[in-house]
DNA sequence: CACAATTCAATTGTGCACAACTCAATCGCG
DNA sequence: CGCGATTGAGTTGTGCACAATTGAATTGTG
């Protein structure tokens, strides 16, 4: 059996490995995104708009962060950017004057084009084949359920 | 053959699976290392110092940086607040007057015991067999060499 | 209907990540 | 040796993540 020492060792932690390809990602996707003047987060944002307006219309913050697994404090200034930068409109809704709505701009939607090519770039820069890519991501995504999970059920305990 | 839209779907992006899971640990660190008054990145920082100073002697801040993969930008300050809490010293090397060295204080090398039982939980939190955290990790490693190697070889092309 | 509880976005404050830059110490080459 | 290039830490500025709080709008319940 391993001791505490050996435990302890940074090389064996999966949270630094994790940690450490989830930024090795964000310095490639600082590269890429250069041209379109988008950061990384804000990319995934417009992901989520581009995914969604078209079948769903105008959608809520709440909505926006639900599918990010982000909060309003996060949210809020990222998305006052992006309008800044003429990507998006931000609203008060009409029906529920709590919620704010989100929708492309014109120059926001054409945006889609330009970065149309970047999933596949990505996906050269891991070296990783399609089904690799496809088995390591359904894995994280039981990580993620299972952490959360664990943080729900144990918010002091073990 | 999939089409665009089809690639730009978040559920789609390993990047995206990648960065819930990360920050769902961020979570989970900060529930446990709430007791001893370190952030997640700290907690880094003391692995690699507890691993280190044993055989190793005192760390200059360059090590420490290449070990994490961060720069000084970030463990300036970083160290800086460690050093306010009494964990670690910092003092110009006398060998090379540019040179930082970090040593652990008493204090700083007494948290260890009260870490030790820090990754067995986060093992028990993901759910997860050794096996499996063991092949997800190298996963992961041989991603961000990947990346890595894609950023240093195309600061600007595909 | 009234009013307490909830919901939603925004704000504040702390800390991390990273680029760009400064400045001093050191190195290396002629 | 002398001097330009490099190295190491620190600082500044921007943006993200998240906790905690605020304040307004809405909901649910008696």
């Amino acid at each position: 059996m391993a001791s505490t020492d050996e435990y302890l060792r940074l090389d064996r932690q999966i949270c630094f490995a994790l940690n450490s390809a989830s930024r090795a990602f964000g310095g490639v996707y600082r590269t890429l995104l250069k041209d379109l003047g988008l950061t990384y987060p804000q990319y995934l944002v417009m992901l989520v708009l581009w995914e969604a307006t078209e079948d769903e219309g105008p959608l809520p913050v709440k909505r926006l962060g639900e599918r990010l697994r982000l909060d309003s404090g996060t949210l809020s200034p990222l998305l006052k950017r992006l309008e800044a930068n003429g990507l998006v409109r931000r609203e008060r809704s009409a029906a529920d004057e709590r919620s704010v709505t989100v929708t492309l701009t014109d120059s926001g939607a054409t945006l889609k084009d330009r970065a149309a090519g970047i999933p596949r770039r990505i996906a050269a820069a891991t070296g990783f084949d399609l089904e690799e890519i496809e088995s390591l991501r359904t894995r994280l995504e039981h990580l993620t359920t299972a952490l959360d999970e664990w943080e729900k059920s144990s918010p002091a305990g073990d």
